[in-house]
DNA sequence: CTGGATCCAAAATGATACTG
DNA sequence: CAGTATCATTTTGGATCCAG
């Protein structure tokens, strides 16, 4: 047992899944799209003020090519394009549930000991 | 709703998460102080063959300082390190265990999907 | 044995200008 | 409107050498 721990399974598998949910914007945009359903580009854009248009559609290049949403276009004078989560991109939302839940805990928690080291530093 | 996404707590949370086991190596360290409990340094590192000794103490510091492992040190000539989880990491065992999960299921996902496509290309 | 310090490479992210 | 293309910057990871 554990002579090459990297092939484990077990291992492999939260790597895979941060391969697909990991970076900077896509948890944001999975939330947004799981929570509020099918937004055009420009949508997600204005609801991420601090993104730039390179990287909104290279993430959702990536989450497409992974098969979490599905990227629909009107063939429109002007463009229009929207994005939804596909049926398999649901399977996503207990694994981001849960680490919202903890990440959101985690919060708390440093918040509590932040407030105790002031206190013993008085 | 929806003005500023990046302050919505779910989101927040998940980044959080991201930020304490994201990174190349910490899920692996995590998995096996999880599932073998204590370990030394060396012993860290025979286990990931490809990492360097810088990295490895780099993960493990951050992990430390986030508070979720512990690093005991024996006073001995030669030095002796052991790391263990944490009981506040423990609690980190159930989104792991999703994230395993999940991952586990799309490795198999994109199995399938490769031999069909090698199937159409018949 | 553990791991600090330094330098380097690669990858992720960001800014800006341009296009059908 | 929804991108593409290019270049700059930042972050992350890796290699190597040194030390108590």
């Amino acid at each position: 047992m554990s002579e090459d721990i990297n092939k484990s399974l077990l291992t492999n598998g939260v790597i895979e899944t941060l391969q697909v949910i990991g970076g900077k914007w896509k948890p944001v945009i999975l939330y947004i799209l799981l929570t509020e359903g099918t937004k055009r580009f420009g949508e997600l854009r204005r609801m991420m003020p601090t993104i730039t248009q390179g990287m909104l559609t290279n993430q959702l290049r990536e989450l497409e090519r992974d098969g979490m949403i599905v990227r629909r276009v009107y063939q429109e004078i002007p463009p229009k394009v929207e994005y939804f989560i596909s049926d398999y991109g649901q399977t996503l939302s207990t694994v981001l549930g849960d680490m919202c839940g903890w990440g959101f805990q985690h919060l708390e928690y440093k918040k509590n000991k932040e407030r105790q080291d002031q206190i013993s530093n008085e």
